[in-house]
RNA sequence: GGAGAGGUCGCAUAGUUGGUCUAGUGCGCUGCACUCGAAAUGCAGUAUGGAUAUUUUUUCCAUCGAGGGUUCAAAUCCCUCCCUCUCCGCCA
């Protein structure tokens, strides 16, 4: 959610962005529910105050004082359900508002206006004609597509062998990428950032979340992402995200313990409502992947830093694999509601002979953390809103895809990538 | 799954025959005093959200796990839900 008190001191820039993004305009209808809200609240408030002097007077039992305060309560009673609706109807304004875009955002109105950033990696040239992914792993034996359709229907997949370890290769790749604070000094300094070198700490958070902090996420989009268990009130996650950026609802972090990095592996569940007939070989599009996801609780101060740190991490992680990539500034259009700015990257495939997403970072500045309530404590013992950042540090099947029609070999077996050898007892190839 | 106990202002605790609880006390923390300095001691302060005011100072409302209800008045009584702990059962 975003500050009503920005919408009331800038009414017509608020309009202005909310349109860029592509979202139908509600400004004025917010103002007049927030003044009516207001006023009402007002009124009530003073009522209350008469109602609690009323009743810590000591002649209580006075006919006429008593008389008066059943009155009271009546008529606080029908302010206060007036004032329900209203403040009801507020929310629901309120959460429609996506949070405004940063001026640096280009504007666009599809996904054709985002701005390639930068492309690197030299694409390899093949003497042959490079095989898609699928074809590769069946050829190989290292997916069983078959049998999990059986078993769970499509979508799924049994990963195997040589595939599976580098699956274990790549997330221990990257948990020691990030937990080497020496490295992660040297990126902020290459990139001129001035944040700390705080290496990102390890975590496997749970896979299930109720329905409350998932909602307050400003994530949760129920019908076409997200699996929902009923018995029992909880959603399987769409995304490491969802559990980690709602770890600290409701609680006030000391501003020392700013920032808070973590590196989160989850198997991540998605329905994939209306993508039916995109992508259906593979394991390019899957109801459920395993994913290692960066997550960054910051001051508003450094929020936007971080989220440039997080890129130039990706990008790391990236060239260290040797993988071509493009990277994607998100127009105003593509980036999420929640996002102040967002940026994709896209690996590069050449058994497609396409780039396609692999990595997004994505920075709600304080959108996220206003509904989550996290806040930090600054050292003069004034709050203030986080700001949350959160990125992909690998999908674990969508890397392994860019891996395998990367470094395939005439044979049709595949290379292991250098950086990875030692995490494959040695393998070079698959 | 069965039986029981319990959730109070950072921590620990008092408070449940409704009304000086507009939440006490201890610890912790902050400031001041004493001191060469410290400890000890004394004094003062010590939550969050919101409305209102504002160059500084305010005043008020709400919050005792959450949400409803009863009442002039709820930490306290009633209902629903959530969570935690103990014992038993089951289990990776």
């Amino acid at each position: 959610m975003i500050d009503i008190r920005f919408i009331r001191e800038n009414p017509d820039l608020t309009k202005l962005k909310v349109k860029q993004k592509g979202y139908e305009e509600n400004i004025d209808l917010v103002l007049e529910l927030d003044n009516k809200r207001r006023s009402l609240l007002i009124e009530i408030e003073d009522l209350r105050k008469k109602r609690n002097e009323l009743s810590h007077n000591k002649n209580y039992k006075d006919e006429q004082l008593l008389s008066n305060a059943k009155d009271l309560k009546q008529k606080i009673a029908s302010s206060e359900d007036t004032l329900k609706e209203v403040e009801q109807f507020f929310n629901v304004e309120m959460h429609k508002i996506p949070n405004l875009a940063l001026d640096s955002v280009p504007i666009g109105s599809s996904e054709k206006d985002n701005l390639i950033l930068r492309q690197v990696g030299e694409k390899k040239q093949f003497n042959f004609k490079p095989k898609l992914h699928h074809e590769l792993a069946n050829e190989l034996g290292l997916i069983d597509s078959v049998r999990a359709v059986k078993i769970s229907g499509s979508r799924f997949a049994y990963l195997k062998g040589d595939l599976v370890r580098l699956q274990l290769a790549l997330m221990n790749f990257v948990i020691n990428t990030l937990s080497d604070e020496t490295l992660i000094k040297s990126i902020i300094e290459n990139n001129n950032l001035n944040i700390s070198a705080k290496p990102f700490m390890p975590i496997l958070p749970p896979a299930l979340l109720k329905t409350e902090p998932y909602l307050a996420s400003s994530r949760l989009n129920m019908e076409e992402v997200t699996y929902k268990i009923e018995q029992d009130d909880l959603w399987l996650n769409a995304s490491a995200e969802h559990t980690l950026c709602t770890m600290y609802w409701n609680e006030i972090i000391p501003e020392k313990e700013l920032p808070i990095r973590y590196i989160g592996y989850a198997t991540s569940f998605r329905r994939e409502a209306g993508t039916y007939g995109k992508d259906t070989e593979g394991i390019f599009r899957m109801h459920q992947f395993d994913k290692l996801e960066m997550e960054v609780f910051s001051s508003a101060k450094t929020g936007l830093e971080e989220h440039k740190l997080l890129v130039a991490l990706q990008e790391h992680l990236m060239q260290k694999l040797e993988l071509p990539y493009q990277v994607l500034q998100k127009c105003t259009f593509d980036i999420g509601k929640p996002n102040a700015t967002g940026v994709d990257i896209e690996a590069w495939l050449p058994g497609q002979e396409k780039y396609r997403e692999t990595h997004t970072a994505d920075y709600m500045s304080d959108y996220q953390s206003r509904d989550l309530k996290i806040r930090l404590k600054n050292t003069d013992n004034s709050i203030e809103l986080v700001h949350t950042n959160d990125a992909t540090a690998f999908a674990l099947g969508r890397i392994m895809i860019a891996i395998l029609e990367n470094y395939q070999l005439v044979d049709g077996h595949i290379a292991v990538p250098e950086v990875l050898i030692p995490y494959m007892i040695g393998k070079t190839r698959i």
